[in-house]
RNA sequence: GUGGCCAUAGCUCAAUGGCAGAGCGUCUGACUGUGGAUCAGAAGGUUGCGGGUUCGACACCCGUUGGCCACCCCA
């Protein structure tokens, strides 16, 4: 062998070493769990897509940071998957069997070749929870419900689900008579009237060379306040998209009250926008106060979308929760339960000797029997170096049978914490370190 | 994609342009039935990588790769 390769990641890729695997479960079995009790069933797609299935979905800006994945000699020009949505759009043109509305969640890992930084990843997991073929509000009321559930269930306290509807967007486009080409730099002004105020806003719209008299209808605009349907009404209500978008958000404030979702936790924001290009309906989009990372999660209602692919649209609506950012905040805030240790195993079954490894053997069997964790000690080395291995785990007991406890038929459970030590029969092991271990 | 900060032992960080170090961790022993305490010792490095300046570079310059931060955008 010659020199040695550097071990590396691609950029913006990690490894999740089993510590943080654990606490993935944890998060990805939560979210998995309220998923399904909404009704949602697992779907499964390839992480690589026929290029053209993606192209064309997500706008210009999206659509860069797609990868390719051809291969050399390959016959079809692929990519790896850039979201879940469009996947499932896909899925539900390709199967128009599926029984409507069609529920389905999918967490898998997308790819994006975006610039890494805290909370963003070249390669990142989705948790997506979709309803095809409903265009109720009370499917949106329920998306939005959920969103709540999930997040609150995890322990979060302070966040907000903001609520638009870019049916608005697109009458305040209309009020303000800029041409379409330069509605993208007006939604993006308006997209960080909280970041940088309303001057700041001001000074960006006249930077997309918006004309002047237009930025001031627009400010004004902008600027009433969250949950504020009255006054918008009487500003845009000429306008028959807007009168529409105003509609279904007030039907969904209805529902939302229906559903007990806690106030403080949804607002209609009449300045929240999305970037990507396919949103025909209402948008919505989790932030926490706390730390800012950017949003947990995001979705909206494309109702064109799956039309795409087929003769015929269905209307759909869904949200997509950033696992990665979730798991990065409660990383910060420490809010992971103390009852997801280091590592799965709960015993560690030490062996004295190697005569008596059958002993050990034996009681190693009984405990996974019993459906407890066990691990059994593979060198008989010396049980300081044993309880070392298990300290050094964070393996919260260890067994222990030596020459004393086999001669009684007996062993030794030791609690690493307290350092207590309890001797147990070996024929009531299981039952007696069940005892121990759950509580 | 644009701009800035950073990269030295497994980890956190030192070292006026002049012999590459500390703390923690790891390993061994004091302890042949007990880890996390104490003591003694040991291992561990091409200073991210490639060039350049210099008698001499961890340090200065250029490039490159990666991480972080602010934009853009987004989960």
């Amino acid at each position: 062998m010659g020199t040695k390769i550097q071990p590396r990641v691609p950029r913006g890729m990690r490894d999740l070493l089993p510590q943080k695997m654990l606490q993935r479960q944890y998060v990805i079995g939560k979210v998995e769990n309220i998923f399904q009790r909404f009704g949602f069933e697992p779907l499964q797609t390839p992480a690589l897509e026929l290029r053209e299935t993606l192209m064309g979905k997500y706008g210009d800006d999206a659509e860069k940071l797609i990868y390719d994945a051809k291969h050399r000699e390959g016959k079809e020009d692929l990519s790896l998957r850039y979201d879940l949505t469009v996947p499932l759009t896909r899925v539900v043109a390709m199967y128009p069997e599926l029984v409507k509305p069609f529920k389905r969640y999918q967490i898998a890992p997308v790819w994006r070749a975006e610039r890494p930084q805290k909370g963003r990843y070249r390669e990142f997991y989705q948790c997506d929870a979709d309803i095809v073929g409903s265009k109720s509000m009370l499917a949106d009321a329920e998306i939005v419900t959920m969103i709540y559930t999930v997040l609150q269930t995890l322990g979060f306290k302070s966040f907000v689900t903001k609520i638009n509807n870019r049916k608005i967007l697109t009458g305040i486009g209309q009020y303000a008579g800029v041409p379409n080409e330069m509605l993208g730099g007006l939604y993006r002004a308006i997209d960080k009237l909280e970041k940088i105020g309303a001057d700041g806003v001001r000074e960006e719209m006249t930077k997309s060379a918006i004309p002047a008299n237009v930025v001031d209808k627009m400010i004004d605009l902008v600027s009433i306040p969250p949950d504020n349907f009255g006054e918008l009404r009487e500003r845009l209500g000429d306008l028959p998209i807007a009168t529409e978008g105003l509609g279904e958000l007030e039907q969904l404030a209805t529902f939302l009250g229906d559903a007990n979702v806690p106030r403080a936790n949804y607002q209609f924001d009449f300045a929240m926008v999305r970037g990507l290009a396919y949103y025909t309906g209402p948008i919505y989009e989790t932030v926490v106060t706390e730390p800012k990372i950017g949003s947990l999660t995001g979705g909206g209602r494309y109702d064109e979308l799956v039309g795409l692919f087929s003769s015929q649209s269905i209307p759909t609506t869904g949200t997509s929760l950033g696992i990665e950012r979730i798991i990065d905040v409660m990383d910060e805030l420490a809010m992971y339960p103390a009852s997801i240790g280091k590592t799965v195993t709960q015993v560690l079954v030490t062996v004295f000797n190697r005569d008596l490894i059958g002993a050990s053997t034996r009681a190693a069997n009984a405990l996974r029997a019993a459906g407890i964790n066990a691990e059994l000690a593979l060198d008989a080395e010396g049980l300081g170096k044993q309880l070392k291995y298990a300290a050094a785990k964070a393996i919260p007991f260890a067994l222990i049978i030596g020459p004393d406890e086999a001669a009684a038929q007996k062993a030794t459970l030791r609690d690493l914490t307290s350092g207590e030590q309890t001797l147990i029969p070996q024929s009531e092991l299981a039952d007696a370190v069940k005892l121990k271990v759950k509580s």
